[in-house]
DNA sequence: ATGAAAGCGCTAACAC
DNA sequence: GTGTTAGCGCTTTCAT
């Protein structure tokens, strides 16, 4: 498979136009001071010969990769597919492309993929650290060599971070639920490690001051844990009404769990997601979730890498929405 | 932000060291050859200067940069991350990094991605192309310099090519179905132009001859065209009780469809999906569905692009899995 | 406007 | 064993 034929390098391209390796530089680059003459003459080759520079010369001499790395936590959770859409979507403009890294819920996963890209010299760096605590050590040292922000989750060092304000996303979904008329909530927490996770947690904890301790209950982003968790309300405290859940995965086995009890989403009780993954159309009732403006959060990212001057330890925090759907539908 | 350090070379490290670049080169990489007094004062100071060698450097000198890129359709669906995940797996032990790249569901965007991992001189493509036809040129073109294997989907190129058999994909499919006695069978197919869509309805057309033409109806690999599927489906065949769906997205949108309309499943009618995603644990009833061998297919794909001699032009043909979920659960 | 030549950070002969 | 040196493919002064 593969010809594999000799690669051509750009003399060969400057010897077939008959021109110098600086030429065809300045036309395939910058195109200034050329005489149209010769780009004719070296485009012409370069199309012949369809000949590919190497990004690789390029960027060891140019000592810049035009491109950036993201590292997210986990790629097969719904969420982060969409928030790489997004920066893919934001990078199209800057002439830059993506590198991605998985760092498969691992810190020691994501230490080595940070490494990896950090050594392949991307011009920044975007992660959502697995750990708020444990993803530190990485983070900061990725930081000593290139631009490094946060996005969504982040980790407790002075690298700037873009966030949705939890604080907003949780008083979104619980004005909602209040204005529909569940009167007593309770919240669904995922694991503790992931910032998102505490910081929604807290939110909860700070606007429904009147919850009793048995209604703050926490466990795992997943399936399970939202079943769990329902059972969990249901026994203890059967006066809940209203559940707001971590991210729409919880929330989805929440009311799969509380179906299996008898009990009716919306008609008896309310129940609110998380971040707007495709989940949230795929259940039934179709889940009312808040969405995190992930376009802004990678044209802001984007905007810190590339002015890192700008950056300083700060961090931006973004305004939620709210999408209704049918989960909430009415007690 | 980012201390930006003037960025350290082998050159600071020998001269730190006290020895030649060669003696630092050797001992970061094959370090043979080297007095064990060498190699410790090259690691101690790469340790002290926190020196990390630059991939590009190597890369050019070595004309490898053990790399392979990967290219997806769509990252945003349930599908594709999965497949990533399982290359991460693969090739973490072959010592390779993963360049990913999103095609969008556009041949453009394909044909950018593609054109770029070949410029960054990944050592082999790895690309599921989004259009049987139009994703052709690309493809070959990115043949002509290094080595590529088409997975999942492919496009009609001399590009050898790993896929999920199928054939045996929709008879897991249809001889469960007619197990649980499901009698009259219906297929919903996806969009036209992905290879998958286009082999799996074939595949359905021939194991089940006795179908009505209307009984086979395509759109696209979408919730909202299996909901639609479903009521064309009931209005103008009754009497089908069982849908093989060509994905699991297609065959959630089916269910809720039926759900709308009033007929049970399974109880009624008995639906499948395909490629086990995680949609197929999220809907109620949970989805009966046929999983790739992804860990399989990744390992494969791997080794054609490690030994592109063993390669050809060849179809190498997995062995699909059914996954029971409550969607067949008996009529 | 164009070419010659000096790097970019690394590896791999080839001497010693 | 270790150092010297010539590249890898490109950009970019600096002459001309």
């Amino acid at each position: 498979m593969s010809a594999d034929a000799t690669p051509l390098t750009i003399r060969d391209v400057a010897r077939q136009a008959g021109v110098s390796i600086a030429s065809v530089s300045r036309v395939l680059s910058g195109s200034r001071g050329v005489r149209p003459e010769t780009e004719r003459a070296v485009l012409e080759t370069v199309e012949r010969l369809r000949y590919r520079p190497s990004h690789l010369g390029r960027s060891l001499s140019l000592r810049s990769t035009s491109s950036i790395g993201l590292v997210v936590p986990d790629i097969a959770s719904a969420f982060f597919p969409l928030l790489i859409e997004a920066f893919e979507r934001a990078l199209d403009g800057a002439g830059l492309s993506l590198l991605l890294a998985d760092a498969r819920r691992d810190v020691a996963h994501e230490t080595r993929s940070i490494m990896d890209l950090v050594e392949r010299q991307v011009d920044g760096l975007v992660i959502s650290p697995c750990d708020a605590r444990r993803s530190r050590r990485a983070v900061a040292e990725a930081r000593r060599s290139l631009p490094v922000v946060q996005v969504d989750r982040y980790c407790t060092t002075g690298v700037p971070r873009v966030v949705t304000d939890p604080l907003e996303t949780i008083r979104l979904a619980v004005d909602h639920l209040r204005e529909r008329g569940y009167g007593t909530l309770a919240f669904v927490g995922g694991a503790g490690q992931a910032s998102t996770a505490v910081d929604r947690e807290r939110s909860f904890r700070r606007l429904v001051p009147e919850h009793r301790p048995a209604h703050v209950v926490t466990g795992a982003f997943t399936i399970e844990w939202g079943r769990e968790a329902a059972a969990l309300l249901s026994t203890r405290c059967p006066e809940v009404n209203g559940i707001v859940c971590a991210n729409d995965l919880i929330a989805v086995g929440v009311i799969q769990g509380l179906r299996d009890l008898g009990r009716a989403v919306p008609g008896e009780v309310g129940v609110t997601g998380c971040d707007d993954t495709l989940y949230a159309a795929v259940t039934t009732p179709s889940l009312t979730t808040i969405a995190q403006p992930l376009d802004r959060m990678a044209s802001v990212a984007t905007d810190l890498i590339l002015h890192p001057a700008d950056a300083g330890g700060k961090t931006v925090k973004l305004v939620p929405e709210l999408r209704l759907g049918g989960s909430t539908g009415s007690p």
